[in-house]
DNA sequence: TCGTTACGATACGGCCGCGTTCCGGAAGTC
DNA sequence: GACTTCCGGAACGCGGCCGTATCGTAACGA
């Protein structure tokens, strides 16, 4: 019986070119204008597409928009595990912060952090797709600094990678006033040395390790 | 010849009842639904005032927005400068961070945050008025530290005020996801006491008044 | 070749906020 | 009391995006 396998497709197929112009169209859509301004319509129009062969992907706004988060895990690879710890400390900082507007991904995060207030839930998944693994990458490395003794065992870590991250996110919202242009190291040194007076001598110093790897575009 | 003064207000004067109500509502309305759905409608509407109105006064939607953030100004209290250093450091940490989704001005904070992306100019403005001078402010209390001998007087102060203010944004940006609860207190504590290991005795503990480094300086 | 499905393009009705303009009435000045 | 201006409310046309439907054409399986 050739009772035509019920998964057999006919007609013509769907065009994978489409579903990656469609996908990328949504990450520089999203990019430039926004979760807010963020349309089927603007997405159609870039990516050289009609809206049909979107709505017979997606149901609507929404799920291009989920859709396109996805796709992004792929566009932002993790910073590489290389260098010695400092090294890939700042690496992994700088790969939060640097990107900013330089890259797509980075305007992306902006737009995100920017949606926030209105669209939590979004924050959240974006926080787990992006945010959190590069978190999870800084804990790792601070845990091989206590091993290597020069992490304080005694902290904790969720608090030391939040004092580490929070001024990245910082920087990189408010790049466009005066506060715009500390270097990552330094906030490292400072955050390793600690403001506190005592005997003196900071860890850091004029460390000659200093270069920072030519953050990888997006 | 009582030659009408020319400045002489004939007619009806407008209402400074309606002023205040504009105001007040477009605050709401702002803190609501944020910059990108920040519609004179809803404002009028939210004022109980025709949208005539409105317009007699501002030319248009970016007007009314602009005049909100003037009047925000009276509405977001400097924290009081009483305490000791240590206190008022953390008022004024938390005083950036706090009351984000409980008070208007916080939520306000973090629409205008979240338009940073779309609206450069009104971050910058938004920088000014509210975050500059509560970094001013945090500054000012730093230098104290340095004279009174808990605070390093090598490190840059602007850098210091980032490494603390950084956390706070982010703690308020991300207060939906796992790393939400962090108190403003360990926070200080860790970039007092650093992250570094040295001849240690970690300040932390269980100090009551966060011990600074008991400048012990042995 | 024929049937089926996807393609890009375009048009549609619906909704919503814009900025404008009318209204009848209220609140002031002269 | 006459006059002027503002009041709140309601309607208008405009433009944008929504989600859907309909073109003629293109690509594939049987």
């Amino acid at each position: 019986m050739t009772a035509a396998r019920a998964d057999a497709p006919r007609g013509r197929p769907r065009s994978v070119e489409a579903d990656r112009a469609i996908a990328e169209a949504a990450l520089d859509v999203l990019a430039d204008q926004g979760i807010a301004d963020f349309s089927v319509e603007a997405v159609a129009h870039r990516a050289g597409v009609g809206k049909a062969t979107i709505y017979r992907r997606y149901a609507g706004r929404d799920e291009v928009l989920a859709a396109a988060l996805d796709y992004l895990h792929d566009d932002l690879p993790l910073a590489p595990p290389q260098g010695c710890a400092r090294e890939r400390l700042e690496m992994v900082l700088d790969s939060i912060r640097t990107p900013m507007m330089a890259t797509r991904s980075g305007r992306i995060m902006a737009q995100v952090i920017s949606a926030s207030a209105q669209h939590p839930d979004f924050l959240a998944s974006f926080y787990e797709r992006v945010l959190g693994p590069r978190r999870r990458l800084l804990v790792g490395i601070l845990r091989e600094g206590v091993d290597e003794g020069w992490v304080d065992p005694q902290v904790d870590l969720d608090v030391v990678a939040t004092l580490l991250v929070g001024p990245m996110i910082f920087l990189k919202v408010w790049h466009g006033t005066p506060v715009a242009s500390i270097p990552t190291e330094q906030i490292i040194d400072l955050a390793l040395g600690g403001i506190g007076v005592r005997d003196r001598r900071r860890a850091g110093g004029a460390a000659p390790l200093g270069d920072l790897a030519p953050a990888s575009d997006s």
